[in-house]
RNA sequence: UGGGGCGUCGCCAAGUUGGUAAGGCAUGGGAUUUUGGCUCCCAUAUUCGUAGGUUCGAAUCCUGCCGCCCCAGCCA
């Protein structure tokens, strides 16, 4: 399938335009996304994502693997193969057939470090960690040849394989690849192939005692499955070298490695370090807690797929390092949901509303758009009564100028209703609060529409007191309150950063009787408040909605530049 | 100070052989509006980290300088 992209070629795309255009690889693009299964995909695995299986998309005949990088079995969990097998299929994208892992070539590798010993490329070095960090120098100082770098083969074949039957203790030795300790690339500085780890694997059980490191299981991985373009982010730069060398040694197809700047993005962090501690601390309420930048959080959240497809088509793919705004996922979010989510109306912090010269006990439906970017979605009826909720916020007793919405005396329209006028406002005599509003309607006004031609400056959303169903809201903030957090300031710590505002919970909500059979995952635009998804938390009668994003609220605007 | 990268509008980012700076987000203004939403118009880099040089002409070529990121895990 060939899916074509307005945007110009990034300069990914354009390599491997050109490597068709030279038949470099016989018309063949594979490739892959290679997560570690040691925490759960964020937003920068979503960028990778959508570029390594959309180029796949893009092409004909294109593949893109999912290669799980399991060479270390002490960081990874079954949970996380799980995860992200959902994330990436929720996201949209398919392995089919090509679910694969570097577990799986755990005895190939082993093959060709024999291969690597026997031709004197590879020794088993007894050095301790720290004297291998001592040897090894330091960027402006070449390293020492290790007193082990010259074993004969012999003895090396010998040890590897006792390192293999489990005969030495984790830490004691590992195999080393024989390159040139004065090298001013310090990953060219005979770098550790395969360490003791006497710790089962997900996949492998007891079957080995040594593992792969990363280094040395990462190209020969992309090698076997005939990668044609390996895609990774700039720190991987620098390692090429090792790459490309243990490929010459071994003798085996060569992949082309070409490197991006991985994501980072405003008021958040992008780091499976720093996404753990929060989790691990308890900071958050899990991987898919709404705040976390996971691909679980956003979904949780509310965010669709195509959202975030449609940001990461936006953010471009380039080598700069660079911190896209969140606002941009944001408004891709709001782009997407605004055609595609029925409006309804809900009432985060009612104030009640009495309809003065409304008959009591009477009650009649209104017709309601349900949406209108969409005709297809139809109406539906919404109950009105004598007594109304009304967000607190769109009522001021002593208007600034600028605020039109209700007020003492002023008129406005009820969203699909009549025109209420401010007669009362009651309040509680001991603490002053505002507890209800009177007010009267005009019964010519059915609907919203004034047979005179009177105009109304503001038009407010609403629910029937008795009509209405209670329900839960969380409100999500930014997880942090700087733009960058991942840049800590002298003294302090990453989480002091916190956002202490970054959830706001609401018990007290009205929202309309349409949202009665509304079931987890249903996303809807509360109107003039923002879009909201159901969450699983709720219970029938009790529902609880997560707010993904809001509106964009001019008012709100006015006031904060007034400040 | 060794090596590897990168520097185009507040934030991303196009700019393929040098020909006279796309687009998106954000921001400001206006129109429209039964969501202060959406939509629609308009505005916003005489300038491409910086200083020189080559050229009729440079963001694109050359040289120097400055700044930022990555590398000293038996992590990935």
């Amino acid at each position: 399938m060939t899916n074509e992209r307005k945007a110009p070629l990034d300069f990914i795309r354009t390599i491997i335009a050109e490597d068709l255009k030279s038949n470099k690889y016989q018309g063949r693009v594979v490739t892959r996304f290679p997560p570690e299964p040691n925490g759960y995909l964020h937003i920068g695995h979503a960028k990778s994502i959508c570029l390594n299986f959309g180029v796949a998309k893009e092409n004909q005949g294109g593949v893109c693997h999912l290669r799980f990088d399991d060479t270390n079995p002490i960081k990874e969990e079954e949970e996380f193969f799980e995860s992200i097998k959902e994330d990436v299929h929720w996201l949209g994208f398919d392995w089919g057939k090509n679910l694969f892992h570097a577990s799986d070539y755990f005895e190939q590798l082993y093959q060709w470090a024999i291969q690597l010993i026997n031709s004197g490329k590879a020794y088993v070095c007894d050095l301790s960690a720290d004297q291998m960090r001592e040897y090894r120098g330091t960027p402006t100082q070449p390293g020492r040849n290790s007193p082990y770098r010259d074993r004969s083969v012999e003895e090396n074949l010998d040890l590897f394989q006792r390192m293999r039957a489990g005969e030495f203790e984790e830490g004691s030795r590992v195999l080393r690849a024989k390159i040139d300790m004065a090298a001013p690339n310090i990953n060219l500085r005979d770098p550790a192939m395969y360490r003791i780890l006497k710790v089962a694997h997900q996949r492998t059980g007891d079957q080995w005692r040594i593992y792969p490191t990363y280094d040395w299981a990462h190209g020969q991985s992309d090698s076997i499955e005939k990668i044609t373009q390996s895609i990774c982010t700039l720190e991987f730069e620098i390692h090429r070298p090792l790459y490309d060398w243990f490929i010459e040694q071994i003798g085996i197809y060569h992949p082309r490695q070409i490197e991006f700047a991985r994501l980072n993005l405003t008021y958040t962090v992008l780091s499976k370090r720093m996404l753990k501690q929060l989790v691990e601390s308890k900071l958050v309420s899990g991987w898919d807690d709404p705040r976390m930048p996971t691909i679980s959080g956003l979904r949780k959240r509310g965010y669709t797929p195509e959202a975030i497809r449609d940001f990461c088509d936006r953010i471009g793919v380039a080598k700069a390092d660079s911190r896209v705004d969140i606002a941009l996922l944001e408004h891709c979010l709001r782009e997407d949901l605004n055609k595609r989510a029925n409006r309804v109306m809900a009432v985060l912090r009612p104030l009640k509303v009495v309809i003065e010269n409304y008959p009591e006990g009477q009650a009649e439906d209104l017709e309601a758009v349900n949406n209108p970017e969409d005709p297809a979605s139809g109406t539906r009826k919404v109950s009105f009564s004598r007594v109304i909720y009304i967000e607190r916020e769109d009522f001021m007793e002593n208007p600034p100028k600028g605020f039109f919405r209700l007020a003492p005396g002023r008129e406005v329209r009820l969203r699909y209703g009549y025109y209420i006028t401010c007669k009362d406002v009651v309040k509680d005599p001991k603490t002053g609060e505002i507890t209800e509003l009177h007010c009267v309607y005009d019964p010519e006004t059915r609907g919203g529409g004034s047979p005179d031609g009177r105009k109304v400056k503001a038009t407010l959303h609403w629910v029937s007191a008795e009509h209405s169903l209670p329900a839960e809201v969380r409100l999500y903030g930014h997880l942090f309150t700087k733009p960058n957090p991942d840049e800590i300031e002298e003294g302090k710590d990453w989480k002091d950063s916190l956002n202490p505002e970054s959830l706001e919970t609401l018990t007290g909500c009205r929202v309309e009787p349409s949202l009665k059979n509304a079931q987890p995952g249903d996303r809807f635009q509360f109107e003039r408040l923002g879009y909201f998804c159901v969450d699983k938390d709720s219970k029938a009668g009790a529902p609880v909605f997560n707010r993904a994003v809001s509106l964009r609220d001019e008012w709100s605007r006015i006031q904060k530049s007034r400040k």
